[in-house]
DNA sequence: CTGTTAGCGCCTTCAT
DNA sequence: ATGAAGGCGCTAACAG
C-alpha cells in the first residue's frame, strides 16, 4: 500500500544536487542559479515529484491549512459563507479542513481540527459557547468569526450590523401599520451569546411606543423548512400580524403554511426574512429580506485570517469588520 | 508564535516512562500495564497533551484524513451528500479536507488534496474528466465516487439507478398524455461522461414510439435558480408540454417562470424534478420528483471508503452499489 | 549559490 | 510490559 514513492531525496540524487537545493526550487527561493533550477525542474517533471505536505508541515511548523467550523453545511446561509472562505483560501494557497459541527459537537470538531495543526481557524456558528471560546484561545492560533459577533471582542469577526438591520425592518413593518410584529429565530439567537438581532427587534418595538410582547418571540430548535412549516400554526394563532424571521428556510415554511391556511400575504400578514438566499425568490410571494453579502463575509473573514497568519503582530489588522447590507423589498410586505 | 508545546516527550519524562509507552497508551495499544497506563493518562491530562496529527501522519504514513471533492458546496444536492460523508467520517474518526472544485478546477483541487497525503478520496462531480481519472488512478489510494457513475468501472461508486429513474418518470409523463417531453440538465449530463440520465430519457421516448426531438434536450451551464428562470423562456417557446429536469433549482426556476408567464402547471405543462431537496416543497405547486437518498449515498460512499482504507485487498468490498429511490408525485404533474 | 547537519513529533521494529 | 533507536520527508540554519 505504498503510495508516495518519489521523495525530495530522489530528485536530489537524480539531479546531482543536494536536497536543500531541491527544496529551494520547490519553494521558490531565489537563491538558486537559473541553470540548476532548470535542471532540477526537469527532474521533478520527469519523476513527477510532488512535495509531501505532511512532512513539510512537520518540518516547517506551517501546514498552510485552515480549519473551518460550520454548523450545517446544507444551510445556504453557511454554505454561501463557506464558498467565500474557500475561494479566498485557494487564492492564498491554503487548504481547508471543513467540519460540520452539529449542535453540541463543536468542541470535538474544534479539537480534531486543532490536532491537525491548522494555521488558523474560521469559526461559524449560531453562538459562541464558553467551552469553544476557551479552546479557541488556548490554541493560540489566529481565529476569525464569520457572520457572528463576539460580545467580548476577543476575536476578529466579520459581520453586517445585524442589530441595526433588524431594527430597521422591524421599524418599517411598524410604520406600515403592523401592530404585533413577531420575531422568529433559532433558539440560539434568543440567548445571551448572540443578542444583537433580538436587541434590534426590541429596540424598534420600544422606540415605537409599543409593548414588547414576549409571547411574540419564537425560538425554533432547527432551521429547516418542514420544521418551520409545522411551527407556523403557533404563529398563526398568535396576535401577530407580521414577523421578522432570521432564516430564509424558516421564512419560506411560515409563508407557505400561512397561505395554505388561507392567510393573505402581504394583505393580512407581512413577512421579512434575513438572508436573501435563493429561497426568497423561489417562493410566491417573494420574500422581502435583509441582504447580507454572505459570500463577501466569508471572503473577508478568510482574507483577514491570511493576514493574521502571515504577520506575527496582529496590530495593523482590522479586527472587527462590518460590511454593508441592503434590504430588498419584495412581495411579502406592503409599503414598508 | 509557538503553538503546540507539550510533546509526547514531555509526557514521557513527566510520567517517568519512555515515549514508546506514551505512544502505546495514546494509540490504545493493549500491551501496557494498567497501572502505568493510568499514570500516563494522568500526566496527559495534567499537561493537556494533544497528539500532533501531522507528526503522526508522517511517521505512520496514515493521516486519517480523507479528501472530498465537491463541485459546488452551495448546491443542496452535493451538500446533502457531503453531510452523509461527514457524519460517517466522524464515526470512523476520519477528518475531511473538503475542496470546492469549480468547473475546470478539479485537477488543482485534487492534487492539493493528494499532497496532503489523504488516505482516501470521495469524489463528487457532474462528470469524470479524463485528467481527473488519471490523477485518481495515479494516486493509488482508495477512491469512491458519490452520486456519479464510472462508465469504465475503474472506481467504486454509489448511486441510484439514474437511467431507470429517468426512464420511469419520462414514461409516466408520456402515459399521462404528454407528447413532447423535454429534458433539461446541466451540460455535463449531455456528454459522454455521464450518459445514464439522458439515455433513460431517450429510451423512454423511443419505447413509446415517439421521436427523440433533439431540440427538446436542453443544456444549461449552471444549476442556479436565476439562470434557470432566464432560460425558461426557451422552453416555453418550444413544443414541449412537459419536462424532466435534473436539478431542483433549475426546476424551480422553470416552474416559476412558466407560471409568471401565465402557463398553468400542471394543466398545460408537467414538470418532474430529480433530487427531492427542500426546494421541491417550497414552490407552488410542489414539484413531483425523483427522490434519491442523498444523505445515504454520501454515507454509504464514505463507509465503503473506510473499508477500502482499512483492508489492503479491496476484494470483498462492494465496489458498485446502487441504492433504491422513490418517486414522489406532487402537484407539478397530473395523473402520472 | 550550494551542501551539511539537525531536527519537527511521532511510530515502530527490535531488544530486553 | 517497556525502552532504545532509527527513520518518515522536508525545512532551516549554518557553513562554505
Amino acid at each position: 500500500m505504498e503510495k508516495q514513492t518519489v521523495t525530495i531525496y530522489d530528485v536530489a540524487r537524480e539531479a546531482g544536487v543536494s536536497m536543500a537545493t531541491v527544496s529551494r526550487v520547490v519553494n521558490g527561493n531565489t537563491n538558486v542559479k537559473p541553470s540548476t533550477r532548470e535542471k532540477v525542474m526537469k527532474v521533478i517533471e520527469a519523476l513527477d515529484y510532488r512535495p509531501n505536505a505532511v512532512a513539510r508541515g512537520l518540518a516547517s511548523k506551517r501546514t498552510t491549512t485552515v480549519g473551518v467550523i460550520i454548523p450545517d453545511i446544507t444551510n445556504l446561509f453557511f454554505s454561501s459563507l463557506a464558498q467565500g472562505i474557500d475561494d479566498i483560501a485557494k487564492m492564498y494557497k491554503y487548504n481547508i479542513i471543513l467540519t460540520n459541527a452539529e449542535e453540541g459537537q463543536e468542541e470535538n470538531a474544534l479539537s480534531s481540527v486543532l490536532a491537525r495543526q491548522v494555521d488558523g481557524i474560521v469559526y461559524m456558528g449560531h453562538s459562541l459557547p464558553e467551552n469553544i471560546r476557551k479552546e479557541l484561545k488556548r490554541s493560540r492560533i489566529p481565529v476569525v468569526l464569520a457572520a457572528m459577533n463576539d460580545s467580548k471582542e476577543e476575536f476578529s469577526s466579520v459581520n453586517i450590523d445585524y442589530e441595526t438591520a433588524i431594527y430597521e425592518v422591524t421599524q418599517r413593518l411598524i410604520k406600515s401599520g403592523r401592530q404585533h410584529v413577531a420575531f422568529v429565530a433559532q433558539e440560539d439567537y434568543l440567548g445571551d451569546n448572540q443578542p444583537s438581532r433580538l436587541n434590534g427587534y426590541k429596540r424598534a418595538i420600544k422606540v415605537s411606543d409599543l409593548p414588547v410582547e414576549e409571547d411574540l418571540i419564537f425560538g425554533l430548535n432547527q432551521g429547516k423548512y418542514k420544521n418551520a412549516y409545522d411551527f407556523a400554526e403557533k404563529l398563526k394563532n398568535s396576535r401577530a400580524d407580521a414577523a421578522v424571521i432570521i432564516n430564509d428556510e424558516i421564512a419560506a415554511g411560515i409563508l407557505n403554511y400561512l397561505q395554505d391556511e388561507g392567510v393573505n400575504v402581504p394583505e393580512d400578514f407581512s413577512l421579512v426574512s434575513s438572508n436573501d438566499s435563493a429561497v426568497v425568490e423561489m417562493v410566491r410571494p417573494r420574500l422581502t429580506s435583509i441582504c447580507p453579502p454572505l459570500y463577501d463575509i466569508g471572503a473577508v473573514a478568510m482574507r483577514i485570517l491570511t493576514k493574521m497568519m502571515d504577520k506575527d503582530d496582529d496590530d495593523e489588522i482590522d479586527k472587527v469588520v462590518t460590511l454593508p447590507y441592503k434590504i430588498s423589498e419584495r412581495q411579502s410586505t406592503r409599503d414598508i
